[in-house]
DNA sequence: GCCCATGAGATTGTCTACAATTATTAATTT
DNA sequence: AAATTAATAATTGTAGACAATCTCATGGGC
């Protein structure tokens, strides 16, 4: 019982850290866009930090993939081809699916509960706003990030959530939002039954689909 | 066709860069062991450099997951509990098994011959050293590799070969090796089977089965 | 007119010094 | 004697200055 209060160590805020949180913020808005270079002394400058905790800030940036660094030359926002998209779907495919089939193992009744609301939710907007994307897909990774993290899996949570989506998100803002919402309500409906009846292995394959049809989309997307 | 020849950037090294692949040697070989604590001050004395660019390794590693750091406090070399590990080992299984699939569509008829004379190096191995580990695991884990690298994602080549596998290096110092060599052979010999037939679906599912099965073994591991 | 070399400017890499926080030790009190 | 508090030492966080490298513009040669 005592696991959760373990990890509730307040870590105190240091410049460095709070940066990181900043830039990472105008990095996944939009803000700064992709490709674009990032100087150490303008960023520097613009948060009223000297160019220590700044690196700092990048170098943590780069380690989440949001930034590419250059030596002697720079940091800059990452542009991520097609391709390059394609393969994180690929990564977000396989590790989700595990996602979901550990999350049918320990999801608890509560979280269900939410899970069913949330989809309601889905639907009720779906129905009303005539198959336009739920709330500009925000509602959609909700769904997602919940049975991230009902796996329990600290380590894939983190990856997921922390890396990878964000990656996502930088991409996201140059193209549309879901094309068919009203299939990705269907399909979140059915992982939503898998994990209710505690079917790993079905919430697993289901999920794997899921993802599937966004990443050929991605894959099928013309140009670059 | 030009494709790889892009890539070839050759990086200038900064000292930063060097001390974070020495300090990642010392880490993932033992040479610091898990748990203690990594001075700035000391290990700056040490490798001959300023606190900044030992800093910047340190920051590095921490993105890798292989350093732990705290405010105020300091960083120290990442300890793992068996369930962390176990965690590892889930998403390995995922990531491993799509890098499977993926291999069994992208792998060349050189790269295919060259994993064969692997697996009949390893072959002789056991046969000559009536069970033995296969040269202290390096070899298991060279097959690994080259089904990785194979599948042509870079991402998940990064991720497999960059990150995790340091994570477990630095595991498995303290543990034995391959508890069953000929059954991991005999495994080898399966997924290799199908990587030739280019079956896809099949090598993803024994890939999957075999890197399972090493997860469980350290899940039953008594204590902690 | 185009290509290559040279040099000024700007940016990143590194070092040193100082400030802020934490860990440790010693003294004091109950 | 044990526990609490205050002072000291050590370590990390941050700032500023200098060195090394790259970029870009200018000028010269073919």
């Amino acid at each position: 019982m005592g696991d959760a209060a373990e990890k509730t160590s307040v870590k105190p805020l240091t410049q460095a850290r709070e940066v990181t949180d900043l830039l990472m913020q105008d990095i996944v808005s939009g803000q700064l866009e992709e490709g674009s270079r990032i100087s150490e002394l303008e960023l520097s400058r613009r948060y009223g930090i000297g160019r220590g905790p700044l690196r700092e800030a990048i170098l943590r940036l780069e380690g989440m993939g949001l930034v590419v660094r250059e030596p002697h030359v720079g940091a800059r926002v990452v542009r991520l081809s097609r391709q390059e998209l394609a393969e994180i779907f690929t990564m977000r495919e396989a590790l989700e699916g595990v996602a979901a089939r550990e999350a049918a193992k320990n999801i608890t009744d509560a979280e269900l509960i939410d899970l069913g609301q949330l989809i309601d939710r889905h639907g009720r907007y779906v129905e009303e706003n005539n198959g336009e994307a739920y709330m500009d897909q925000e509602g959609d990774y909700d769904f997602h990030y919940r049975i991230i993290k009902a796996s329990g899996n600290q380590r894939l949570i983190n990856l997921l959530c922390n890396e990878l989506y964000h990656l996502i998100r930088i991409y996201r803002k140059t193209s549309k939002g879901e094309a068919r919402p009203e299939r990705a309500l269907i399909e979140h409906k059915m992982i939503f039954q898998a994990l209710q009846d505690r079917d790993g292995e079905l919430a697993e394959l289901l999920m794997r689909k899921h993802i599937g049809r966004a990443r050929r989309e991605i894959e099928n997307a013309i140009e670059q």
